[in-house]
DNA sequence: GACCTGTTTAGATGAGCTTCTATTCAGGAG
DNA sequence: CTCCTGAATAGAAGCTCATCTAAACAGGTC
């Protein structure tokens, strides 16, 4: 079974995920369950600015600056954040789409709602970060 | 066990999340983070009457039974489905307030933080742990 | 009772993940 | 250029997880 449309996927159920979709989503969601990865992520997305020096993570957590580093580096590869260098720090940001992604996966059916699947639509019009 | 059923926070981008509200949700969302869960959750999710038996969700994988048990196991240990044993077949069925709780969790921020100030030079904000 | 089917539990194995220390890379200051 | 700080990489140790086979449990049929 595939999905309809291009985009990612309806609710997790309102029909069976395809296998690789399910794959897909899975990796995503791996980054996202840890305590660690995922207070980083909330950190990152609720920072002013919408977005954080590496330095303001790392004193959260009794962990080393390595393995602040080694999440955060899941993160980027899992598409949820990006990551840019200016002059001595690093700033991370939340990729606003993939976070979407995972609130349909599990938004509530509470309405059958018609045909195709009302996508979110990235606005987040304080982090000025859509393509247009 | 646990998941207390009640709301559980605020959506991922709005406030930092705390330490043990990030340590709940991580549990369940590790559970999720599995493409063989993930399509389990959606088949159970989409099937007819809301409830699945074991016996339809091992024919779609090519795993053993007992595999497939381990993970509906996982699953319901994560409280995000619910089983029962009806005669032969047991029948399981997804705990809407915990599917929500993660819809909730990464639900997009349509109405920015009213506090602006976008200043994340010079010396760290505290930033910390959110007051409860 | 004995038997069959559906489901779960118990161990074991191999892969993956989290964390660390040690080192390297990148930029700025003296 | 040299030194210092912030951040990432490399490699290793210990733990967790996904999967299997073998066995046990639950309910129905004969």
């Amino acid at each position: 079974m595939t999905v309809p449309t291009g985009q990612c996927c309806a609710p997790i159920a309102r029909e069976p995920l395809a296998e690789d979709t399910a794959a897909e989503l899975a990796v995503m969601l791996k980054a996202v369950a840890d305590p660690v990865r995922l207070r980083l992520l909330s950190m990152i997305g609720s920072h002013a600015g919408g977005e954080a020096c590496v330095c303001d993570l790392t004193d959260a957590f009794d962990l080393t600056a390595p393995t602040i580093s080694h999440h955060l580096k899941v993160l980027r590869t899992a598409g949820l954040i990006d990551g840019e260098r200016r002059g001595t720090w690093v700033y991370y940001r939340i990729i606003p789409e993939a976070v979407n992604k995972l609130g349909a996966l599990f938004a509530p059916l509470t309405e059958p709602s018609p045909g195709p699947v009302p996508q979110p639509v990235a606005g987040r019009s304080e982090l000025g970060l859509l393509p247009a």
